[in-house]
DNA sequence: CGGTTATCGATTTTT
DNA sequence: TCGATAACCG
């Protein structure tokens, strides 16, 4: 089947440099391989995959590769058919959720679980919490819904159940028994939640022998991608799926760990050294992606953080541009200039998706979008809210949910009165009593009110010849039936407004219902496999895949348009041109994680990160003064801008801008013009917004100032020194 | 029941 | 500022 096995893994491992070919040809043991921004850290593990089955030493059936996204999942299977012709669908490439969710259809008793089990995602997740709060009668205020969700997301990716938990406190207390609660709900509804997916399969692994016997035996080679975003629960599977016998690849770049805040810790990466065995991690420090300059900046900067395995990027390339640094009066300016920029890059022929502009937080990009908008630039934002989380998306698919598992409440609730139908929250309130009460679901619950309320019979009447399609019309018959007979589409028609977005969403899912092929679906297709035998299958296999995928994968791509999007949401991405905008103190490092123990060295790696996103030219601007939440907020230059060494910046007409937009204030055509102006009252010859110099505290802006008739007290933001109240009257202080 | 007003709060996010 | 969510009234 293979062509001969010497030859071609020689051809295989052709261009690769000598750190990679280490990496690539390591000995089945395991190993870990630090891989910075650029080094070819993709190439090397669908490399190594190849090659393992290239050369005998693995089958197909013996490989498991995890990783995080299904972008990344997605990138491997391709690039590895790309080398080597093998079923890549026989093996188990795919993210952690998608593999344990495998896993549980695999062995759904030993899960004790229904075959029909449904996930719920974040969204889903939190409806039920929020059920699960009103009925146990705790308000908002004692326990907020989103802290209870974190909780149990926490809990169970550190790989803990509620009977296992001690309450320091009443309030924790509450949140246990509130966790034990929840689990109840599921359990009795038949549903999963992301953390679920990953703890019940690790369950699973730890009390079932033989299983893990099988597993163990079955996988040599476990190979995992981005391993420095793994959590607790993630590490601890992966053991138990490796056992004592299969070497562990792992690929990954602690300087790039930027997902604390949920979970992941970067303390696995020299866990596994120690627990596998490992003497020292391959470290591919060769970049193949950026410019001297902006490599050198990168370096500079990761510099600074201690807690680091160590490692330093290199590159054959030419130092190339200097990076272009401008403090702009305001970030209306800041937009302006970077649409100017880059309008002008586009003449000489860069492609505008090439370019990227990065903030920090999301509530940023409005002015530079609002500019993009009226200059007429093609823009692209990442991070909006995803197809299958939009309201008409989900409401449809509530229905197919009731389809295949009309037990499952969250789904009832959400479509029992949508399209509008006469059930309002009194007789919803009486099924939820007599759901509680004798234990039944609500779906029961309707079925029994059914003979003396006329609108749920109607209801139920619905649902059940739904129910009757399943297994005699097709997928996507049923779909566009319920979606019609449900009266969902005739309620968007006679919407006022923004409805034909939902109707053209409406129809793209029935068109990806045509498209679905379940073989390519998260489930393994064996003979064996129960449910694939369910008339339900391609219901089944549709709904989890909507759960796990985003389900943007070609969405909107085709225009050659700027490319908006948080400095998270780049990871993995590169450009020709990032603008790396909002580089004020406060904002980037952000002010929330300085509270944080380690968290400034987070905020560096995500600025690690951002920096590595360019491959030719990078830009990074500030903005002097910057509407936010409504407020003027006044800023300085970040801390990570002073840590780049000052060689490889160039200075775009930094100091003169800031003079020029206080001194003589122009009238801003949009609406906030007069609070730009409120701006130029003189508190003892100094303004607010205004930077200035401290012998001892050095630059800093003024935030806030009393007038005190002969002098004034300017409260001043030194950031990295703090805020700090002088007088003009003893403080030496000089305007900047 | 369903639309309208008031209130709150606000990094980062994949599955 | 703006958006989501909750109480409120017709």
């Amino acid at each position: 089947m293979f062509p001969d096995a010497p030859e071609s893994s020689a051809q295989l491992l052709q261009g690769l440099n000598p750190e990679q070919l280490a990496a690539v040809t390591w000995p089945p043991q395991s190993a870990l391989v630090l891989a910075g921004a650029g080094s070819g850290k993709t190439r090397v593990l669908t490399t190594r995959i190849a090659w393992l089955l290239q050369t005998r030493q693995a089958g197909v059936h013996s490989i498991m590769a995890v990783t995080f996204t299904n972008k990344a999942a997605k990138e491997m299977q391709t690039r590895l058919g790309a080398m080597i012709p093998v079923n890549v669908r026989a093996m188990w490439l795919g993210t952690f959720h998608g593999l344990c969710h495998r896993f549980l259809r695999l062995h759904h008793r030993e899960a004790e679980l229904p075959a029909s089990f449904q996930i719920l995602d974040s969204g889903d997740q939190l409806s039920l919490v929020k059920r699960l709060l009103k009925s146990q009668n705790i308000a908002e205020e004692i326990i907020a819904p989103r802290s209870l969700q974190g909780f149990i997301n926490a809990q169970k990716e550190s790989g803990l159940r509620a009977d296992k938990l001690e309450a320091p406190d009443p309030h924790t207390r509450r949140m246990i028994e509130c966790y034990a609660e929840y689990d109840k709900i599921c359990r009795r509804e038949g549903v999963v939640d992301f953390a679920e997916l990953m703890l019940r399969s690790y369950e699973i692994l730890q009390r079932n022998d033989i299983l893990r016997q099988h597993y163990q035996n079955r996988f040599n080679h476990i190979l995992v991608d981005e391993f420095q975003d793994t959590n607790k629960l993630q590490y601890a599977w992966l053991k138990l799926m490796a056992g004592d016998s299969a070497a562990v690849f792992a690929v990954g770049d602690d300087d790039q760990s930027i997902y604390r805040f949920r979970g992941a810790n970067v303390g696995n990466m020299t866990a596994l050294m120690h627990e596998f065995g490992i003497d020292a991690p391959i470290k591919l420090e060769q970049n193949y992606r950026s410019v001297g300059n902006i490599l050198a900046a990168a370096n500079a900067v990761i510099e600074n953080n201690d807690e680091r395995l160590g490692k330093n990027l290199r590159t054959d390339a030419a130092a190339g541009d200097k990076i272009r640094y401008l403090s702009a009066p305001s970030d209306f300016e800041e937009a302006q200039f970077i649409i100017d920029e880059a309008k002008s890059l586009h003449r000489e022929g860069w492609p505008l998706s090439e370019m990227a502009v990065l903030y920090r937080s999301n509530a940023q990009s409005r002015v530079i979008e609002q500019a993009l908008f009226r200059a007429g630039v093609p823009y692209k934002i990442y991070g909006g809210l995803r197809f299958y989380e939009r309201q008409e998306i989900k409401h449809a698919l509530a229905y197919l949910r009731l389809a295949v598992n009309p037990d499952d409440d969250n789904a009832l609730l959400r479509v029992i009165n949508m399209p509008p139908r006469g059930i309002g929250a009194r007789t919803i309130e009486n099924l939820q009593t007599a759901s509680a009460e004798q234990g039944i679901s609500l779906w029961q619950a309707a079925c029994n009110a059914g003979a003396k309320a006329a609108k749920t019979a109607a209801f139920v009447r619905l649902i059940e010849s739904l129910r009757n399609q399943v297994g005699q019309l097709s997928l996507p018959e049923i779909l566009a039936g319920i979606l019609k007979d449900s009266g969902l589409i005739e309620y968007y028609q006679t919407q006022k407004s923004d409805h034909q977005d939902r109707l053209d969403n409406l129809d793209e899912l029935v068109n990806a219902a045509i498209e679905f092929n379940p073989e390519e679906s998260n489930f393994e297709i064996l003979p064996d496999n129960i449910a694939a035998a369910d008339p339900a299958f391609p219901l089944l296999a549709f709904l989890s895949n909507a759960a796990l995928e985003s389900g943007e994968n070609q969405a909107g791509q085709g225009e050659d348009a700027i490319q908006l999007m948080t400095v998270h949401a780049s990871k993995g991405l590169e450009f020709n041109v990032v603008f790396l905008t909002g580089m004020e103190e406060g904002r980037f490092p952000s002010e929330m994680s300085l509270a944080e123990r380690g968290g400034l060295e987070e905020e560096r790696r995500l600025m690690y990160v951002a920096i590595t996103r360019a491959r030719k030219r990078l830009y990074i601007s500030m903005a002097q003064q910057r509407m936010l939440h409504g407020q003027t907020q006044f800023g300085i230059v970040s801390r990570f801008v002073e840590e780049i060494p000052p060689e490889v910046l160039h200075y775009l007409s930094a100091k003169k801008a800031a003079f020029a937009s206080f001194d003589t204030p122009k009238p801003r055509s949009d609406i906030r013009a007069a609070e730009t102006y409120q701006a130029a009252k003189t508190y003892g010859g100094f303004k607010i917004g205004q930077n200035v110099r401290h012998p001892k505290f050095g630059t800093g802006v003024i935030i806030d100032a009393v007038d005190k008739g002969e002098s004034a007290r300017l409260t001043i933001n030194f950031g990295k020194e703090g805020v700090k109240e002088l007088d003009t009257k003893y403080a030496k202080l000089e305007a900047v």
